[in-house]
DNA sequence: TTTCGTTTGTTTCAGTTCTAAGTAATTTAG
DNA sequence: CTAAATTACTTAGAACTGAAACAAACGAAA
């Protein structure tokens, strides 16, 4: 006796309302299998939005977007990145890492750097003004994820972690076949 | 000794390289629960991508988005919505409701219908066409979500999916003020 | 009851953020 | 040396968002 109704959380959003309840049954999926991986899907992309939800309010008040923060927490943390590292890490396509150090560079906030042993490539590199922008809200980020996540205790917390993680990685090397 | 790189992971993508892992330190958060808070956000981000690219691939055969299955989906489960219901569970703005169903009503998939009882509302509800697709391409992604979880036993399935849930609903109800 | 202010439900529109496909410049492999 | 692969960038346009506009409903007060 279970449900199913989409997961699809991709987000922002006006001031959404939405249940993370699961909702009652009403086109059946055929076995229980199936109806529990269903309904882990679309508490998945809920948990995500809510928690995004949170990150994004404060990221905004800095007048950055989520994109663009996430470039920015990349280089702080790793220092400079060739793009397609970048890229990686910030899970966008090709285009959309131009797109967002274009934006990025305008405000002077991060920098293109030669790459010295391939011309092709760029790094990215945060500035002296990135890096103090940086130091300042990135403490703060910080505190209001732990405070997202508050309502886990430690022990709750890491065994989430490991049950992601593991989805996560078995996903990670699949290959899909038409 | 934790590390922290950005979980950013709204998104579609090219094909995209990316690992579940956690990386190696470098500008440390403060404190153990700091880390630990934001590796599981991380984490949650790069497992939610991960299904999404599975599910995504499933979806983009039959020439959808994932927004418009979203809408044929939530009413195909529950049957004909309010368009501001339908809001609530495919998580757009009001903007892309209204977008997305533009669409599918071009496809001939979905119909407005007027609201007896409220003339400002509009009912989407699926045309016999739509459900015919959603008999058909259903079930199948139903079994393709159930794959991408399979390297879950049912009791991990489970115990996600109630930390989630506690997770998500925690940030329920919270109210941010400035 | 009529009227006015507020709220609610949807749409419109302009602007933002992104993707996909294609291009150019290298580098690497055979 | 050539062919294939890699790397970033460009472009067109898809898929959204947020704000404002609009229409209808609601509630309280005159």
């Amino acid at each position: 006796m279970v449900d199913w109704t989409g997961p699809w959380g991709h987000l922002r959003t006006e001031i959404m309302e939405y249940s993370i309840e699961v909702p009652a049954e009403s086109a059946p999926p055929r076995t229980e299998g199936e109806a529990l991986a269903l309904r882990l899907w679309v508490i998945l992309n809920r948990a995500k939005a809510s928690v995004q939800r949170v990150a994004e309010a404060d990221i905004g008040r800095h007048d950055l977007s989520v994109g663009e923060f996430a470039i920015l927490d990349a280089l702080y943390h790793k220092g400079p990145l060739l793009l397609g590292e970048l890229q990686k890490r910030v899970l966008v396509s090709s285009g959309g890492v131009t797109y967002l150090v274009d934006r990025l560079a305008e405000q002077k906030l991060v920098e293109r750097r030669e790459c010295p042993s391939d011309r092709r490539a760029r790094y990215a590199a945060l500035t002296a003004e990135g890096t103090e922008l940086m130091d300042r809200i990135f403490p703060p980020h910080a505190s209001v994820i732990e405070d997202a996540m508050s309502a886990l205790s430690t022990k709750e917390k890491r065994d989430l972690t490991g049950l992601l993680r593991k989805l996560g990685l078995s996903l990670r090397n699949e290959r899909h076949f038409d």
